[in-house]
RNA sequence: GCCUCUGUAGCUCAGUGGAUAGAGCGUCUGCCUCCGGAGCAGAAGGCCGAAGGUUCGAUUCCUUUCAGGGGCACCA
């Protein structure tokens, strides 16, 4: 019996119940159910007769017993016991919490997947790093975590298109070709330009392919540079991204809206809306009615369209292609453009508490990481990959909640003990591959499952914690929070590792024939590989079999 | 000044109004002739930044306050 089944017969005890005219309360849609913190309380908890008690004009307790004594003769419940101020402790009998075991592995892959958001279109943008640098420690945060929050998004349910917003337009771009070109003619950096090795690596790259640019004038080279420089960034981009296991639906560039008039037209739609007036010369957009601390400015006085206007029409984009939900994720240090951002999905007729939500992730910072020669003053990704490794980066990115401040120790995170949970989570992962190989061949044996064997304490606890799994990922969907995912994995972990220690799979030595225990154990061991290797691949890591 | 995030064990951090506030590291004690010891079992270690409030019940919600991070462009 999974937490879900366990509370939904609870759901149905109170229907019944108020049926008969025992209670009189309004049913809550769901009712929580706990892990208790002490064994001594059951395998499962609820405190809904402390919550619905008052409601009902009874004293908790009395509110309690009537549940519990429906309870005690739903299938699988044990026994069911009234605790403190009015919790009920509920134990399950061992063949109902064992048959889980089976569950699990039967579903596979799918284990997890739940409804949750199922009907929730969402347009997931992140990173978006401008392609005039290789991606740096400032991205990676978001890139783990996005991808992540996508992934688990899924997995309850929703249709996600991962997004990546080029900021390819612009005066910036100008500039980024300028410090490629001054750095073919040996001239020093631009005043406000790009500095770093890789400024010379696109140079060589670009003139490598086609070597007439370094003879044009200026006024030619530019453009040309331009083009050939951003081409080759972004694909330096891409490849960083899919080394580090994130994936994009769509790349979407700021160049396609200012060309085919996406700009210029959604200014128009949004002085439709009522939400725009002029004002010395610059066309302004007023946000300050949708919680924005200024009005801000759409179209320039000499006529330029703003970077906040390609902003509108971007997220207008999203919006005409049906995107009811719009996550952004940004750093701490663009904070101060959730309102603004907000403003926009209001001025154009969306709910800005429903239609767009942006997170706000705190920044990160790597003890003793050594700066990048070649991007300059910052800390390149590939080099953080290659220094760590994905995995470790991921998981540690993964681990904590987005608005925590963290701070990386590499030499924490490359060590293969207990201190890296990684590892921690990975080699629980393979261990179990281990123990289903060698009781492969040992001759134990999937025949004759019988949940009613799985009786250690351990085989409880681990039971309890894999029958979680559902319900954490749809939390960590609901909150957009993949740090769930990691926590939980090392709990799985935890468990596993005290039920190996506890437990057999195979027989000991020579002396002990193979037993229906040891099959039905193998089938407890094969659902908890399945749900680490569902949870890691829903952080985007990988699931060793040997290590 | 305004906005925002953070403050929990020596350290790094979990904790969606519930029972004795948790994990890993670090410190100390045990456990491999047998499935992976990259592991397990246990001990010690806390006025949950401070003060009020709401509640049967607050680390959690509200207010105030202290300390630290980040941000407040007709830049992109």
């Amino acid at each position: 019996m999974t937490p879900e089944e366990l509370s939904a017969a609870i759901s149905a005890c109170l229907t019944e119940a108020v049926a008969a005219g025992e209670i009189s309360v309004e049913v809550p849609e769901t009712v929580r159910v706990d892990r208790p913190k002490s064994r001594e309380h059951g395998d499962w908890a609820t405190n809904i007769a402390l919550q619905l008690g008052k409601k009902a004009g009874m004293a908790p307790r009395d509110f309690a017993q009537i549940l519990a004594t429906r309870l005690a003769s739903v299938p699988g419940v044990g026994a069911v016991d009234i605790a403190g101020p009015g919790f009920l402790n509920i134990t399950l009998e061992a063949g109902a919490a064992g048959e889980l075991a089976r569950t699990i592995v039967e579903a596979g892959s799918a284990y997890g997947s739940n409804e949750a958001l199922a009907g929730h279109v969402v347009n997931m943008e992140f990173v978006s790093a401008n392609p005039t640098g290789p991606l740096h420690i400032g991205h990676t945060r978001w890139a783990a975590l996005g991808d992540a929050i996508s992934r688990v998004l899924r997995a309850s349910g929703a249709s996600v298109t991962s997004e990546y917003y080029i900021n390819d337009a612009g005066n910036q771009m100008n500039v980024f070709a300028r410090s490629v070109y001054n750095r073919i003619h040996g001239l020093p950096v631009p005043e406000g330009g790009y500095p770093g090795e890789y400024i010379k690596e696109l140079g060589d790259a670009v003139l490598a392919e086609a070597p007439q640019l370094r003879e044009l004038d200026e006024a030619e080279a530019i453009p040309a540079l331009r083009d050939a420089a951003y081409k080759a960034q972004l694909e330096d981009i891409k490849s960083t991204l899919a080394d580090f296991g994130v994936s994009f639906d769509v790349f979407f560039s700021e160049t396609t809206l200012h060309e085919g008039g996406a700009v210029a037209d959604a200014v128009a739609r949004l002085r439709e809306q009522g939400h725009i007036f002029d004002l010395e010369g610059a066309v302004w957009l007023r946000t300050t009615d949708f919680g924005d601390d200024k009005d801000r400015v759409l179209i320039r006085a000499n006529g330029e369209p703003t970077y906040f206007a390609a902003d509108a029409a971007y997220y207008l984009s999203k919006k005409d292609r049906g995107f009811e939900e719009k996550i952004y994720l940004l750093g701490a240090d663009h904070h101060g453009y959730v309102n603004r951002l907000k403003a926009i999905a209001a001025c154009a007729g969306d709910d800005k508490d429903k239609n767009i939500e942006v997170l706000i992730g705190q920044l990160i910072s790597v003890n003793g990481a050594k700066l990048s020669k070649r991007a300059g003053n910052i800390i390149e990704l590939r080099d953080l990959i290659n220094w760590i490794g994905a995995d470790a980066l991921r998981y540690s990115l993964a681990r904590f909640p987005a608005d925590s401040p963290i701070a990386l120790d590499p030499e924490q995170l490359k060590k293969n003990t207990n201190d890296n949970p990684v590892f921690y989570v990975q080699y629980a992962h393979a261990r179990s591959c281990a123990a289903a190989r060698n009781a492969a061949a040992k001759g134990v044996t999937r025949d004759g499952f019988d949940a009613a064997l799985l009786t250690d304490p351990t085989e409880n606890e681990l039971l309890a914690v894999l029958g979680q799994f559902p319900s954490v990922v749809a939390g960590a969907a609901e909150f957009r929070e993949p740090h769930r995912i990691a926590r939980y994995l090392e709990q799985v972990a935890g468990a596993y590792h005290s039920w190996y220690a506890a437990t057999r799979i195979t027989p000991v030595g020579e002396g002990e024939a193979v037993a229906p225990v040891h099959g039905t154990r193998l089938w407890l061991n094969d659902a908890a590989t399945t749900v680490l290797a569902n949870g890691l691949e829903l952080l985007g890591v990988s699931a060793p079999e040997r290590m």
